[in-house]
DNA sequence: TTATAAAACTTTAAGCTTGAAATAATGGCC
DNA sequence: GGCCATTATTTCAAGCTTAAAGTTTTATAA
């Protein structure tokens, strides 16, 4: 979904929006891609599952994760077993529930991530230079504002 | 990188900004995936390859393509043996670079991609519903004034 | 010329991604 | 208790993606 659109007519801005939206995000996508594989030998997909678990030093359920990163259920799996085999992450068995562990950080991930996220934050600064704090705020708000159409919908 | 920022202080604004945005583009992009499976049988890097060819008549090198679409040659191989093989898009030799050949559309291919530009500009008119044309305009016009910070890099 | 570098692609290995099918455990309900 | 739907997760096949290495062709230049 790089390409514009094929004509003119009523419709139009909103896809040239959503081409727009899409390039920026690949395009920061990439960079960060390419930074985490270089500076940190690690990927985005295991940059998001540990930066969600980080958010929740109690743990989270594969279901919590897969729904809060938007990717499916088989996909985290994935990632998560890559991850522990890593040592970067564990799965707590539960006694209520013999379905479901609870995923959290090891110490050593905990450690680990938060250096990468401090790189991290620094590199989207730095990539979204130049956009002042105060259009960062606004352009926040509007994206806020017209979540609400599909919220909910996945 | 959908996970929120993980403290307080300067610079966070970019951060949610990026978060958001991301989330936002993955939400679109995953909806939009998934009708074109439901509704064409076909996929989004499928459909970003077409779109491009459609725009090209004369037809694309594989390295335009990679380049117009920000990602890897190597993907973009694999990618165009697969609608070779549907019959949606050919190569044609060239007699100048025996390296190169120009990629573009088969007639079949270039109906078919007709029919599913026209269903995904609804489908992102609709998901964009509640962002007014007006504000599509001034989106798209701040999305474009932040892209010099990065344009080049590749 | 004829090496030698550069350019355009393709191939490969590893990992990411999805949707669908398979497993396993839980929670009603009779 | 025993059946049955539901829930949580994993497995699987196919396709996407990248970076790096390999191939073929073209351009440079001594």
């Amino acid at each position: 979904m790089v390409a514009g659109p094929t004509s003119a007519g009523p419709g139009k801005d909103r896809l040239r929006l959503w081409i727009r939206l899409l390039r920026a995000s690949r395009t920061i996508e990439a960079e960060l891609r390419e930074r985490l594989k270089k500076e940190f030998d690690t990927t985005l997909p295991r940059f998001d599952v540990m930066a969600a678990l980080y958010r929740s030093p109690e743990g989270m359920l594969m279901s919590d994760l897969s729904r809060f990163l938007l990717v499916s259920n088989g996909n985290v799996t994935g990632i998560v077993d890559r991850l522990v085999s890593e040592g970067l992450v564990m799965r707590a068995r539960r006694n209520g529930d013999r379905r479901t562990s609870m995923v959290r950080l090891t110490e050593q991930g905990s450690k680990s991530f938060a250096a990468i996220a401090a790189a991290h934050e620094n590199w989207v600064g730095e990539l979204l230079g130049n956009v002042s704090e105060d259009e960062a705020r606004q352009l926040t708000g509007m994206l806020k504002s017209f979540r609400s159409n599909w919220e909910g919908r996945e």
